[in-house]
DNA sequence: ACCTGAACACCGTTCAAGT
DNA sequence: ACCTGAACACCGTTCAAGT
């Protein structure tokens, strides 16, 4: 006896009466406590309040928290704009899906935190993956490279965005230069990694933005490159790719 | 009068008398919680009492839940092997560390959520970051193009790694095949995306974790071609890089 | 059908008090 | 110096009861 694949998108909606609560306005306050107050102080009474319900009338609307939260992420997803792959060269097409998916990343900081924590099989999220598969399409690549290459670019940005959020939440607030943060790594290792330090210091631009927002533009570039490199014709293809 | 900039790391360390407890064993105990029931469901009061000691007790040793976190989170780090940079060539070295670092998000699975939401600084975190700088040292990168190609791997890694635990989590005790999931995404979306679902029945590996893999796999090369092209003689350099 | 409040079993953290 | 227990202000969720 296995247990049963269900999902939260397969459920009977409930039906509202004209006045009362509904999914979609609860969805709507819980984007706006995450907006205001982040993913952490969410809780199921601040929603409620905020409704001028109590918390446990969400419950008719909704199984539990994780459930409210697997809706909220394809709100999420919703927000992240890719342009018809038609429209523009793929090239043009990922980076401006990449682009626009880090600043929805940094515009609704819980973002990351729900990608990392409930799947993503709402409607939003299926019609991204579908346009970013036809930009992959008309890239040129066939067949199985098509799946394979599809998640590339998402993963590349979700990765780059991740980490930082995490080191602005506890840093974002403070006064801080490159130097201060170069001071506080050498007081960790001791004089241990002099060439890391140099480099801090040398290369890396003095603007944390800047220098994030260079970083995020070279991987992205190399990305692109190597998926190019791979399209058929490319001097990366595979044997019977 | 701006906000000190501080770290955990540069507190000054209790110390233990002989017999009690320890800040190594309360980071010790966390983490074996931590890889037996899951980063949701790790307490204060849970690991003091593996230690034979109170909850509060620990509140003597760590400022609060959150910088213990960031203890147990350089104990990841430490976790993730890289081979020494000289020792092999640099595809090589990156392509060890992608494999290495997700092995180790997957074995340890509240490695990525922690690194979404705390600052990694640590000493481990910090010799990992050197290791991988000599790699790209080694490739050939020079100047700014180290620092801005240093964290390209490991963000792509993360990033495809982190939605595959949180679909793992929810789906992972379910007995589930690609067929099910297919039909499953098709009710969510009506017959909205005819040539995706196509794609997921015909060409994607019907094991979900060979499916997974070949995917990391050619990321990961997509990502290092592109890399080994932007190199100084290499046909994507930049002007003046 | 929809909403409520009381209640349960938890949290992280503070603090006065003990040794 | 180190550890304790009581206490505070929270959680998510269940459930019997209301309308």
């Amino acid at each position: 006896m296995t247990k049963q694949f269900t999902s939260v998108w397969l459920r009977e909606p409930r039906q509202p009466k004209a006045s009362g609560l509904r999914l979609d306005h609860i969805i709507g306050a819980a984007v706006e406590l995450l907006d205001a107050e982040g993913l952490e102080s969410l809780s199921m009474r601040k929603i409620g309040a905020k409704l001028d319900a109590g918390a446990t009338s969400l419950y008719w609307y909704v199984a539990n928290k994780d459930e409210l939260l697997e809706w909220v992420l394809d709100e999420f997803w919703g927000m992240v704009e890719v342009p018809e792959p038609d429209e523009a060269p793929w090239r043009e097409v990922l980076t401006t899906f990449a682009y626009n998916f880090r600043d929805t990343l940094r515009a609704h900081r819980w973002g990351a935190s729900l990608i990392g924590q409930l799947p993503s099989m709402g409607p939003n999220a299926l019609r991204l993956t579908d346009r970013l598969r036809r930009a992959y399409v008309r890239a040129g690549f066939h067949g199985i490279d098509i799946y394979l290459a599809s998640g590339t670019v998402m993963s590349y940005v979700l990765g780059v965005v991740t980490p930082e959020l995490a080191w602005e939440k506890t840093y974002g607030s403070v006064d801080i230069n490159r130097e201060e943060i170069v001071q506080m790594m050498e007081e960790v290792t001791g004089e241990g990694y002099p060439e890391l330090m140099a480099d801090y210091r040398e290369v890396s631009p003095a603007n944390p933005d800047v220098a994030r927002a260079m970083a995020f533009d070279f991987g992205l570039l190399c990305l692109l490159d190597g998926l190019e490199h791979r399209l058929p014709g490319g001097s990366g293809e595979r044997p019977g790719g």
